[in-house]
DNA sequence: TCTGGGGTCCTTTTCCTT
DNA sequence: TCTGAAGGAAAAGGACCC
């Protein structure tokens, strides 16, 4: 199942955290060894945990997207276990209308042209047939906090970068250094998957930036390791979108100026990049292509802000639908409320976001003399925002959002 | 047949104060 | 009292990421 990879239970036993000399960085109480940072990526992610639920539908061209509607029925099957559930019970994509989007697809519906962002809609006219599952972030996150508690385990320097990603600073563990870090990685890699099931791609580099790109090298079930010298060879032939941070602008604004790879981008004079990027961004760029970064793995932080946010089923009319949205728009406050205080947060900006029916969207905030957390005065903040924002197109989303959050107090658990 | 939801961070604009 | 510069905070928008 698992080629090319052996367990060792004992592997870094004999491991002294050697010194490389030469090696020693500046800076106050800072490591003796070379920076080693990698960056784990769990492959396919939600498929991944879905197919081991439903392993009859291996091979299948599954979505999995849309939510609200239509998915339930097949699968409450009483007493059969999930397993058991015969592929024709499934929902498919087939007379599917609505306006969800497809978050993840199997491979064997990528085959069909289906893929992240599609519209449902759209996907059921090129795949019908497509098992649609709905998206169950519960179940998702269950799997996030048990690879993260195998990682934390073996290395405890660990930087979360959402359910299925995160960081991890070998630099100090024992064996980290071994072989670039490919031991170690091996090992993380093994253990993931003895605990969940599920594989992940590994890169290892002297930094986070690499690390990311490292990782994409080699998918899936892969470990890539990057060294500084490795630069021109692995990375410069990679797309200027390989960074990560360069998204569809930035990299449109790249090609227009004639540079498609990250090694055409390090070629270019940095006043050049500072001319046509800003004086941060240039910086940025240039010092990204030259594989310069200096962040650290951060292992703890703390929310800026929370949102709740919705698309109708049909875009709103401010006049004409007034009475539904003023309940959404009650029910986001509560929500939003209910989130701040399970988290134990209140916050002193509140704010809303409208998107239009020609899809534009505009946000109105405001700054509260006092912290708040809960639904009537988040609504009531809300509000006020909401009659500064122009009203006369349609809506077709809603969102309201609390930010410049500090710890409150709970109820339930007095400090 | 258009295009989800929850975030972070950065830049620009606007407003207020000195 | 008017004008302008400078700087900070808040507001707004946008890019990007998972």
């Amino acid at each position: 199942m698992l080629p090319n990879v052996q367990h060792q239970p004992s592997f870094f036993d004999d491991e002294a955290p050697a010194l490389g000399a030469g090696l020693v960085r500046e800076g106050a109480g800072s490591a003796a060894q070379p920076r080693r940072i990698a960056h784990l990526d769990m492959d396919a992610f939600y498929a991944s945990v879905e197919l081991l639920r439903y392993p009859q539908l291996k091979g299948l061209p599954v979505v999995i997207g849309g939510g609200r509607r239509r998915v339930d029925n097949a699968l409450q099957g009483g007493e059969r276990a999930l397993a058991d559930i015969p592929v024709a019970e499934f929902p498919t994509l087939s007379g599917y209308s609505g306006r969800g989007v497809i978050t993840t697809a199997t491979y064997a519906a990528r085959q069909f042209g289906v893929g992240s962002a599609m519209g449902l809609m759209k996907a059921a006219a090129l795949c019908p047939q497509a098992v649609l599952l709905p998206v169950d972030f519960e179940e998702y996150r269950r799997f996030s906090r048990a690879f993260k508690a195998v990682i934390t385990e073996i290395a405890p320097v660990m930087e979360d970068r959402g359910v299925d990603e995160v960081y991890i600073d070998f630099t100090q563990v024992p064996g980290g250094q071994r072989e670039g870090g490919l031991a170690l990685a091996r090992l993380i890699q093994r253990s993931v998957f003895d605990a969940t099931g599920l594989t992940c791609s590994i890169g290892v580099a002297p930094n986070k930036l690499l690390a990311k790109m490292a990782s994409e090298l080699r998918k899936p079930n892969g470990i890539s390791i990057v060294q500084e010298a490795d630069l021109t060879k692995l990375i410069w032939p990679l797309a200027c979108r390989k960074i990560n941070g360069v998204g569809p602008k930035a990299d449109k604004k790249l090609t227009a100026l004639g540079i498609h790879t990250i090694g055409e981008l390090a070629a270019q004079p940095r006043d050049n990049l500072l001319r046509h990027f800003g004086k941060s961004q240039g910086a940025w760029l240039h010092d990204a292509a030259w594989g310069r970064d200096e962040r650290p793995v951060v292992t703890e932080s703390e929310p800026v802000s929370m949102s709740r946010e919705t698309t109708f089923e049909r875009d709103l009319h401010a006049v004409r639908d007034r009475q539904a949205l003023s309940e959404v728009f009650t029910r986001l406050c509560e929500q939003l409320a209910a989130d701040l205080q399970r988290k134990g947060y209140a916050g002193r900006t509140v704010g809303i976001k409208l998107r239009y029916d020609d899809f534009t969207s505009v946000t109105r905030d405001m700054t509260l003399p006092t912290l708040v957390a809960e639904a009537s005065a988040i609504r009531q903040a809300a509000g006020l925002c909401l009659k500064r924002a122009p009203l006369t197109k349609r809506l077709r989303l809603l969102g309201v959002r609390v930010g410049t959050l500090a710890r409150a107090a709970r109820p339930d658990q007095p400090s």
